[in-house]
DNA sequence: TGAGTGCGCATTGTCAACAATATCTTGTTT
DNA sequence: AAACAAGATATTGTTGACAATGCGCACTCA
């Protein structure tokens, strides 16, 4: 397959693409993902490409792309505004994620590899371990994703893939930016993947599916229940400079 | 909630985009589509700027959404190429949409309205009723994409409907247009949607998520079967002029 | 004759000026 | 004073020219 990454920084996509277009697109995505460009904020194509240090032409190819990641809405001859998150955004999101992520499970548990199986498995005792020497830790999040980017690639589906870690993923990343201070310290997704691991070394599809499925829709309730009350009081851009 | 859209031509989305770059989307995509461009073919910015009568500038836009929409490929300083839709790809965009269509099949018997579901079953009886009067039909296909379209955006979830509607819709008409010739002229699928809207009316989520991924699942069968002997032998570009 | 190298051409990427549209401001009218 | 209309301004959409990169061809040399 490709390079045995693991790490989240490593995730990043694109990063061949030496292009001027390429590179603005990474910089405004980053921008946007961690707030300095706050949501619902208009892009202004002049001023951004004066930032960037480019001309239009690229910017403006960088904000298409962007639309097509779903961080930024377009609108003919009006311009382009950094999507906000509301609450039925982010409920919507982890829907579509419970669908794709569960299917991605099923495939896993089908198509990995004994070896990738094993490397999930040692990431997952590293996640362990970092939780028993940080109880407070904050590494928690990150974490998860590489555990969930790890089975999406082990499920051998490349629409699926590029789905959910080319597009889906950094909207996901934006809104954890956003909600970082509700940081969900318990251990129990630590459990979850240990079962998600067990089933997809057990080939057992249907239980991946149902666990991964049930994992997700469990953060989901977690953030109705975190956020459901509040909404858009304690959601404000947030001037995370 | 929108016009009641119903015909296949109506789904046309987009229409209200006056811009060059717009149109050009529009009638790039459906070249491309169609066939007139055929799969693997490079898609050379001044000829098709010449043959659209627009600049390099909309025409680099429309192919730019055209990649998201995944129907182009890209390599930088390469140049676009219609994607080739081999077996391994259809198989996957199959997977894909049993995933995404289970949980919209599922949130429609959760969310759809009375009115909604009345007219999704007398969509349902037009078919039929169309079916029995010509038994060698052809819009079966049509009929069939109409039913899934309209549970689709009874899901109520923005994000889904904009991904199956927007997205993959276009890959799949296009698969449907290079293999327009297998046509199943089967009438299970009209069997198969009287017991999904069955579920829906029951407000049964579980059962209507479960008969939509096994409609799915079967018609993924139903292709393995048709093309895995043949495979590239009898998928040529097709000179379908 | 075959492989390698360098040049030339075609194509993509980028830029700055121009055109079209929307928004904002200002003035007028009721 | 409020609402509407018309003009001014800022922003987006489009264009053609220029720069940079990749590709193919021919030519050379072993």
């Amino acid at each position: 397959m490709n390079k045995s990454s693991s790490s989240v920084a490593e995730i990043q996509n694109q990063t061949d693409d030496k292009t001027l277009s390429g590179q603005t697109t990474l910089a405004l995505r980053e921008a946007i993902i961690k707030g300095d460009i706050a949501p619902g904020e208009k892009l202004n194509e002049p001023k951004l490409a004066e930032q960037f240090q480019v001309s239009r032409g690229p910017l403006r190819e960088a904000i298409r792309r962007l639309v097509a990641m779903r961080l930024v809405k377009h609108v003919p001859h009006v311009g382009a505004t950094v999507v906000t998150l509301e609450l039925k955004s982010i409920l919507e999101l982890y829907d579509v994620r419970e669908a794709l992520e569960g299917k991605a499970a099923a495939l896993a548990a089908e198509n990995m590899s004994p070896q990738d199986i094993a490397k999930l498995r040692s990431l997952l005792e590293l996640h362990r371990q970092h939780s028993e020497d940080n109880p407070g830790q904050y590494m928690q999040t990150d974490g998860d994703f590489d555990f969930h980017y790890q089975i999406i690639k082990g499920s051998g589906n490349q629409l699926l893939t590029d789905q959910l870690c080319d597009e889906l993923y950094h909207l996901i990343r934006m809104f954890r930016f956003q909600t970082s201070r509700f940081k969900s310290r318990s251990n129990r997704a630590l459990i979850e993947h240990e079962q998600l691991i067990y089933a997809i070394e057990q080939r057992d599809p249907q239980l991946a599916e149902m666990l991964m499925r049930k994992h997700i829709a469990r953060a989901k309730t977690a953030i109705k229940q975190a956020l459901g009350n509040i909404e858009s009081s304690d959601i404000e851009p947030s001037s995370v400079k």
